[in-house]
RNA sequence: GGCCCCGUAGCUCAGCAGGAUAGAGCGACCGCCUCCUAAGCGGUAGGUCACAGGUUCGAAUCCUGUCGGGGCCGCCA
């Protein structure tokens, strides 16, 4: 018997899927090299998993389909050669060929449970991979303007690429997160403005607010902090003399307020990155020169865009990133008539810094709002990079909130949106980040404010958190009825007692979790985590309800001690994997449900 | 007018790098606590995968078009 079904001292890489695949190809090979025929075939379609439907056996594989159509043989013929040899495989229970020539398959229970007890060997540390190599990814996200406190809507991008972060970090990454702050735009002038207003309200003025300015009321002790620091010195000065003073406050002032925001949902930043810093230091001028040399700066004037045009429409003379030479539709102005830069031009110094700290793959996070954005920011990465840097955009699209008092439009300068503190505080952390995670990013999300208020307990969340505790549960009974239990006690136990199908559907659901992982990495999809976790905590849960009725899968009987410690093996290894899993959604894998 | 995302059960959404009879939760209906936590379990009902073509042995999945929803579209960031 060779060596892959066994442990792999402290890697534990264990992935049937993958490990029983690399069989099948070899195996199939050889039948190809006996025959004659040609043996290195693109091999990536071939699949081994599990089948839709059940009736298909527990693992399926189109080894035989995918070969004999890049040779034009006769797939059923190949599939009964390939199900020939793997019927020599004493860990195979079960070898059939089935339908145009799929071969579907059983493995002996001992097999699955072998993974099972990998996992208590392995424990937080089962699943984890290196495949990303120690690369270093760099994630931008968030990185919401420093006008105000952060709202639902930005929640999903930052739960998103933070658990993105947590898997990449699981899988083998080097990560840094990232958020970059806006602090060189209009926007702060506008916040400055309503910051002085505030400030002069703390002096006892009366004010009156404008159009483009924020009335929220997070400004009032912003106002009043402005006050103590600078008295009433500020009054009656030009707005030239106290805009930089008081933008500078105010954007500190703000940044805090996120960096507590984000705090309340466990997301630490690595790096803020100031777009100002950008402006200050002549790298606009630098990464634009960088461009011009490549030849992709030009003067020049750009079309009128398609269909109705703006009132105020008319040609332009303008300077002009060539982004279509990068798959862009149109090339994109980086400097207004006016003389200063787009932030258009920000981004392209900033990205070209991004560039040159050397990482080896760069992933920005968006709102849906930017969706028209990703075209030209990826002809700058790939324009300044030379195309060699794997660069992802990931869109979240925005998140619809229900109120009890309808859909609520967030706004910031109107001062009126959900909060992400009045969220986390309504539902806390855990059932905010779990439901931005039950869905993937670029599907719209209905967060519906009341009814995860209301029916907090009938949230996904608390289901996956119950399987874990009730997992904890038994642990700790068993210890007070005298079982060793450690874990150290569990990998030395009887695990070939355990074969009924229904704690071989356990140890199936386990095994799969280091397939779940890579390929969640690999896509950069963290909700397939929380569906997986669904999936795993709802076989856990059926087992725990049939122990009632059935005493052989009734994890703990005292009567029965050396089979009940096996199952509380099993269990305990579906616990390590809710804990693991909860752990990169970044939510608390509780171990008690009691109120 | 153009570009991006989406359209799967009454509702909210999965569907893994095209695969064999399309899934889950909620809602509806019927059952299960003297028994390791019923915040749970079992079962029933419910879908021409928006529509029309195309590629393929095989399409919810890939391509084209149409319709519908959302987002964006020259000196806002």
């Amino acid at each position: 018997m060779d060596s892959v079904w066994q442990d792999r001292g402290a890697r534990f890489r264990m992935d049937k899927f993958f490990e029983l695949r690399t069989i099948v190809i070899d195996l199939l090979k050889v039948i190809l090299d006996e025959q004659g025929l040609e043996n290195a075939l693109p091999f990536s379609a071939v699949t081994v998993e599990r089948p839709k439907s059940a009736g298909h056996g527990e693992l399926s594989t189109n080894a035989a389909i995918v070969a004999a159509k890049s040779l034009g043989q006769n797939p059923a013929w190949l599939a009964g050669e390939l199900a020939a040899r793997l019927r020599l495989d004493s860990r195979l229970q079960e070898v059939a060929v089935a339908g145009p020539g799929f071969i579907n398959l059983r493995l002996r229970p001992e097999v699955w449970m072998s993974i099972a007890r990998t996992a208590v060997g392995a424990g937080p540390e089962f699943g984890r991979s290196n495949i990303g190599a120690g690369r270093r990814i760099h994630l931008e996200f968030v990185s919401a303007n420093p006008t105000g406190p952060l709202h639902v809507g930005h929640v999903r991008g930052a739960v998103y690429g933070d658990s993105l972060g947590r898997l990449l970090e699981f899988t083998g990454h080097d990560v840094v997160r990232e958020y970059y702050v806006n602090d060189g735009g209009a926007q702060v002038d506008a916040l400055a403005r309503s910051a002085y207003l505030r400030y002069l309200e703390a002096n006892g003025s009366a004010v009156e607010f404008g159009d483009g300015e924020y009335v929220g009321e997070y400004l009032i002790s912003v106002g009043i902090g402005l006050k103590e620091r600078f008295g009433d010195e500020l009054i009656g000065k030009n707005e030239a003399e106290w805009l930089e003073p008081v933008r500078t406050y105010a954007i500190s002032a703000m940044m805090d307020l996120i960096r507590k925001d984000l705090d309340l949902l466990g997301i630490e930043m690595d790096i803020f990155f100031s777009e100002r810093s950008l402006q200050e230091t002549g790298r606009i001028e630098e990464a634009l020169a960088e461009l011009d040399r490549r030849g992709l700066i030009y003067e020049g004037v750009l079309d009128p865009p398609k269909g109705s045009l703006p009132d105020d429409w008319e040609p332009r003379r303008q300077t002009l990133l060539r982004a279509t030479a990068h798959g862009d539709d149109v090339d994109r102005p980086v400097r207004k008539s006016d003389g200063s830069w787009t932030y258009f031009a920000s981004d392209i110094a900033y990205h070209y810094d991004k560039i040159k700290r050397g990482y080896d793959e760069l992933v920005n996070i968006f709102g849906a709002d930017h969706g028209g954005y990703t075209k030209r920011l990826k002809a700058v990465v790939s324009a300044l990079s030379d195309g060699g840097m794997p660069f992802d955009i990931k869109l979240t699209q925005l998140v619809r909130v229900i109120t009890n008092e309808g859909a609520s439009r967030m706004s910031k300068r109107a001062g009126q949106f959900v909060s992400l503190r009045e969220a986390v505080e309504a539902v806390g952390p855990d059932v905010t980040r779990f439901v931005m995670l039950m869905r993937k990013n670029d599907a719209q999300l209905e967060f519906n404010f009341e009814e995860v208020r209301r029916q907090s307990k009938e949230n996904p969340v608390f289901y996956v958190q119950y399987a874990h505790a009730r997992i904890c549960s038994v642990l700790e009974r068993a210890r007070s009825a005298g079982f060793r239990v450690d874990d150290s006690d569990l990998l030395d136990c009887n695990w070939s007692l355990l074969a009924h199908p229904d704690l071989v559907a356990l140890a199936r659901r386990v095994a799969e979790w280091p397939r779940t992982v890579d390929q969640a990495s690999r896509h950069h999809e963290p909700h397939r985590i929380a569906f997986y976790l669904n999936e795993l905590a709802s076989d856990f849960h059926s087992l725990w309800s049939k122990g009632n009725s059935d005493a052989e899968l009734k994890l703990l009987d005292e009567t029965q001690p050396d089979a009940s410690t096996a199952r509380i093996g099993l269990a305990r290894s579906a616990g390590i994997v809710i804990s693991s899993g909860l752990g990169i959604l970044g939510v608390t894998p509780i171990s008690e449900m009691r109120n």
